[in-house]
DNA sequence: GTCTCTCAAATTGTATACAATACTGTGCAC
DNA sequence: GTGCACAGTATTGTATACAATTTGAGAGAC
């Protein structure tokens, strides 16, 4: 079973060397709302901060694109991706699919070892939030998804779960409409609960609405139409 | 509705320029079988037969292993991918999780035009076939799963599929035990007919024996262990 | 004949230079 | 005052040069 660390990449880089790096690092950048949807990455700029030539720059952008956490613009360089409503809607509806599944996996595969690495995980979690270091949590709190995707042993579905968490990530710091901590700190222990009795039907229920829960504290709703004229709007 | 065509790009290339046409051509070449896996790509060869410079060719390499159609080993070089026994295997797992539910939602949303375009798609892969050509047929095959992903227009889990299929075709080249040609061919006309009729239940059915038919034609045997020392076994 | 070591060539990783494109500010016309 | 055109600069795309690593062949030792 491979082994969920916290010392573990989140997005596992391209290869070992500089670009890997680099890539690691703007993509817990992002994960932790450092870098927000949006915002440029300009090549020179990266090249400065980091100390780094553009070629390295570039294969990190590129690598962070097929991430799909950076948006490549041909000739206009390379920004922090921006989902739209409808990719946040797509996103949970595939979370909605694949999890559920997963947690019944993970628990069913659960040891004590992964056991008291997710416990160790929520409390990371939890010391992060204290610590008012919101942005780690958040990371912390998504990455806890992943790990039960790794604990369930389908290396595919794991790796797209990946993937939906980080853009989730972005959707999160565009749509979430909370005060409050991310994930409802109480979804995780009640996931972990279930884990430790390997309850397998109870892991997908209580995964099914964490998720849906995640979902209600969006603004997804549609943005009304622009009036077509300010005559119309404006006229007495 | 995104319409699905034909001359669609099969796996969606990074941007225009010269590297999506090089990735373009590789992908083409490695899903009609005529480059297997294992196949060295290197860099300067590459860039001989297409006239480009090596900046190109690495970044379409790059880009092709984020598709998982081509593995970059560091200092080594690039090779068509191998996905071992245990991927393949959970490939067509996640294809069971997401084609079926896929069909269904295409049903549903089926329209006269997707009809007509599926159903020249099944008449341009047995063209194919009967032209002599089985590489083709084999990625039309493919294809044609993939636009069913479209049709239900969920883009996230679409691009899910269109991996899922791209390495399918790797798995297909190294582990397919039957001699006749790859989707058993009543099998699309069945999903067609589902689809003309809308009805989402029995795509849903169909698409899931389909897939689970595609699977027993795959030879994913356990290879038994090699013994443990030459000693025991040559011993008399 | 086989194995090991060395060295040169091949190949990949990376930096830098040049080419192409986009952006922004300024000046001019209306 | 506003809008447009142009020029200069910034930025991205790509080629090429240089650095680092790997591979394979040949020679020598056993």
């Amino acid at each position: 079973m491979t082994k969920p660390t916290e010392s573990q990449d989140f997005i596992q880089p391209s290869l070992n060397g500089p670009s890997a790096k680099l890539e690691a690092s703007l993509s817990l950048a992002i994960h932790e709302h450092r870098l927000l949807p949006g915002t440029k990455l300009g090549e020179d700029e990266l090249c400065d901060i980091y100390s780094v030539s553009r070629t390295v720059v570039r294969t990190a952008l590129q690598s962070l694109s097929h991430s799909q956490l950076v948006d490549l613009k041909r000739n206009r360089g390379a920004f922090v991706a921006q989902p739209t409503i409808r990719e946040a809607r797509e996103v949970f509806e595939a979370r909605s699919l694949l999890e559920p599944r997963t947690a019944y996996s993970a628990a069913e595969r659960m040891t004590d070892e992964a056991l008291a690495l997710l416990e160790a995980h929520i409390a990371a979690e939890h010391e992060a939030l204290e610590a008012g270091k919101p942005g780690k949590a958040l990371r912390l709190s998504g990455q806890f998804h992943v790990d039960i995707s790794r604990i369930a042993d389908q290396s595919t579905i794991a790796g797209f779960i990946e993937r939906l968490v980080a853009r989730s990530s972005l959707i999160i710091a565009i749509y979430w409409k909370r005060q409050s901590a991310l994930c409802e700190k109480h979804a995780h222990h009640a996931l972990v609960d279930a884990f430790r009795r390997r309850d397998g039907s109870d892991a997908e229920a209580l995964m099914k609405s964490h998720l849906l829960d995640i979902l209600t504290a969006l603004d997804l709703r549609d943005i009304s139409d622009p009036p077509s004229k300010l005559r119309d709007v404006l006229k007495p």
